[in-house]
DNA sequence: TCGATATTTCCAGAAATATGGAATCAAAGA
DNA sequence: TCTTTGATTCCATATTTCTGGAAATATCGA
């Protein structure tokens, strides 16, 4: 992942409203959620949310495919894991300092 | 890590200059750089600068410590690792398709 | 085709962030 | 104490981001 993707990503998620959409949407599992119920769920008017996963959507946090109506939008485990990667690896060279706690995690599942 | 936090660390981040000081400061090792020669190293105005190492600093990203005249900024990985923590246990919920990839970096060193 | 529902796009004002010149502060040396 | 050097703080301007009303788009059912 090169640093102007990773930028965006931070960005992305740096933002409350954002990241209270992503983690729902993790919570969500496999079959996601639609926007209308997520706007519900965060109390949050359907315009500006949906600005919102847009942004986390170019993001590739975020994956979204229409179902009737709907647009259902789910976590982009990969688009987070290039993250994650990105911080531990090409930021922070790979250091165990960094490192370690994640693999502690890792472990525990 | 709570997530106001969080959002102070990925806001920090989410800018190419810090990016890019944060960066140098990995690289620079347990030493760590001056202020200044930072500046020179990024080409950026001292003040300019010296704003965004407080914000890195505020998010918990950087240490620093007078030397003289110079103030010496090095990398803070507790920081950095809280925050690779956050994002893959409380935000991701831990899940494997989060974590694997950090494990081979992880254990490839 | 019409109306209802779900979502997005457009737009403009408000708020936050970024930038760098000038002034200020701190330490060192003469 | 005065000057120089290194860094930060103050401040005004420029830019970007955020927000949500209104309008537009898409789908479905009658």
């Amino acid at each position: 992942m090169e640093s102007k993707k990773a930028i965006e990503a931070l960005a992305a998620l740096a933002h409350e409203g954002r990241l209270a959409a992503f983690r729902l949407l993790v919570r969500a599992g496999d079959e996601g959620l639609p926007a209308g119920e997520l706007a519900r769920l965060l109390a949050c008017p359907a315009n500006t949310l949906s600005t919102n996963l847009g942004i986390l959507s170019r993001a590739g946090l975020v994956t979204s495919h229409r179902e009737g109506r709907s647009i259902v939008y789910g976590a982009n485990y990969d688009g987070m894991s290039k993250l994650v990667t990105f911080l531990t690896k090409d930021c922070c060279e790979g250091r165990a300092r960094v490192c370690e706690p994640v693999d502690v995690v890792a472990l525990s599942l």
